[in-house]
DNA sequence: TATTTTTACGCAAACGTTCCCGATAACGAT
DNA sequence: ATCGTTATCGGGAACGTTTGCGTAAAAATA
């Protein structure tokens, strides 16, 4: 099927004009008669003439895109950092293309390869938990493309990061379990390399610490696949309940690690908070509906990803060469539902 | 910043060729030597040579894009039809451009235009609970661009159009309640012009009339924003419930408004499924974790969108225009769980 | 009236590709 | 020696737009 757009040339002809003519009406050159302007003006309402964009792009090679990579948007963090990027991109003239990693290594370069290639303006990114190696996003970013990193960032790459405190958020989460009265806490997390999951471990170790309790290697568990595949997380589980000393409460640091994990223990069979507590990283919004409700540690996803995008914007249209990078930290929400309730708590 | 890709004009001028000769030798054509095929192909590989496909774009007059066209991606329904369409997509070499409506006829015709300006090759639209008017869909159809129609769906355009199989869902769901011994069944929808709403309602209807249950119109209660405004939902259930027949169940009909119905039920202080049943299309995996856990109509989103895509392609890449459509119904899976328990079923 | 300035517009190149049409050389056939 | 083939390549237009430069006519100045 065809699809026949009216061009520039097609005004000109109509009107008796040469494109240059049009061209410069449309955009209201001064150096146009207002009345050729007008005629113009009308004329191309009146058709409902559309600048072709591709031809645009390829003159000023630029795209008015921007490509955003996460995991999955299947997930209440991005799908909320991705209406953040919309509310900016769309009104500073932007459109945005969402590709998915699936938290695998390979398709993160195949995708990357592929948006660098369409020529998106830049690159909104958080890193796939299967990716240790960045060399791909150093190439592009060399060559001059612009990326911000949000959520999942990287040392090894000297551009705009936006992420919210983990750090604090998991040593809050963490201590809040402890004030409690738990003190075997578990902690399920994604791949140990991702930034989120060392910042959130830290807050965690600290939060042992400043209450004096020691840290437990056996009690981390880490789930490679960020909590998607429902095996890793059960698995990580039961590992955790073989221990001589097992845990009393679990703080989960991820989305889909969270959900997860209640189903698990659901499924094995494990009351909450009078087995095990629970509070956890996420964005669900549906927390109170759960049972029992979810004690939850939320992340300002929206403000995310609008500060990323405009962070992002800025470098694209800067003239000279940004070299003054921002690393801009966010905080944290914490909602204390009865998931994570005092130890023998009255009942409800 | 800039960012400046290497062209087959470099590759040419690099190797002494023209730069039909290279374009030729790339695309491996007849009339060009072995040994000249060879060089350009070692140099382009060497130089790591992208072809540009703004370029192409404007030269072939298509894009390898499509838009997609949906209320919210931070719906469990959409966003698992998103992944897809997506599956699909990429391995037929299409990009996707992803575009929220936010329930809105204006934004919705804003972002039609948007796309619409030669900018993508298709569209895949779930059309917003806002819109009554498909003018702006009628041209562009009229025009030449293709369009598939998912989920919500419109009579008004000829084209392909693929649905879940709303009636028999409403259907079985509504049976569900009955033969467990609700009398009394509340219908919470969006939209009444949307045309899942009047599969949904239609369905209802037709349980309720097989069992012999007089059809009351004041049960039904229509959510105009898809349940993506609480208080909208909070509204129809306290006009509900302040009817003299109360309602014993309820059957809603959207991911929305499921789980928002939930939430206001817990805040109104309503005891599932004792003081009142509930059954609702949602496409959650969280319902086992609700409190009651929670028995949904869950829809094929998947493959709704793999379907749709398919078909949007065959479009796109049809050499004769297309006058056969098709109108794929999908069936959707009912899974029970206690929030629509048998009346004075025993306590668990 | 002669010169300069302004006004208003057209020409053509450029962005990166593809592809139609030649063009050139080598070579065998006449 | 001339001609038609074949193989291999280049020139240049086209896709739709912007923009630097050139220029005719009109207006202003001398």
């Amino acid at each position: 099927m065809k699809f026949e757009p009216v061009t520039i040339k097609d005004i000109g002809k109509a009107l008796g004009l040469s494109t240059s003519t049009v061209s410069r009406a449309l955009r209201g050159s001064y150096e146009i008669s207002s009345e050729t302007k007008k005629l113009v003006l009308e004329y191309a309402e009146k058709i409902n003439y559309r600048p072709n964009p591709i031809a645009l792009s390829l003159k000023e090679r630029r795209n008015h895109s921007l490509g955003i990579i996460v995991c999955e948007i299947a997930n209440n963090f991005f799908s909320q950092a991705i209406n953040g990027i919309e509310s900016i991109a769309y009104n500073r003239g932007y459109h945005v293309i969402i590709s998915q990693s699936h938290e695998s290594f390979e398709r993160e370069t195949v995708i990357v390869d592929h948006l660098a290639s369409r020529s998106v303006d830049g690159l909104l990114v958080s890193i796939s938990s299967g990716t240790t190696d960045y060399t791909h996003f150093k190439q592009l970013y060399e060559k001059g493309l612009p990326i911000v990193f949000f959520d999942r960032v990287t040392s090894e790459i000297n551009t705009h990061k936006v992420i919210a405190d983990n750090f604090k958020g998991a040593y809050d989460a963490t201590e809040h379990l402890i004030k409690n009265g738990f003190k075997k806490i578990g902690h399920i997390t994604s791949a140990p390399y991702l930034s989120i999951s060392i910042e959130r471990l830290e807050g965690y170790k600290e939060a042992l610490r400043k209450n004096n309790i020691e840290f437990d290697e056996k009690l981390v568990q880490y789930c490679y696949n960020g909590g998607m595949i429902y095996d890793e997380v059960e698995d990580a589980l039961k590992k955790i309940f073989k221990l001589k000393q097992k845990p009393d409460a679990l703080f989960t640091a991820g989305d889909r690690i969270t959900t997860t994990c209640m189903q698990a223990l659901q499924k094995l069979g494990k009351k909450m908070p009078d087995d095990i507590a629970i509070i956890g990283f996420t964005n669900t919004n549906l927390g109170e509906l759960f049972n029992p409700p979810l004690s939850v540690v939320c992340q300002p996803a929206f403000e995310i990803g609008q500060v990323a995008t405009e962070l992002l914007i800025s470098m694209i249209e800067s003239k000279r060469p940004v070299t003054e990078f921002e690393n801009k930290v966010l905080q944290t929400e914490m909602i204390i539902r009865e998931s994570s309730a005092k130890i023998a708590a009255p009942k409800k």
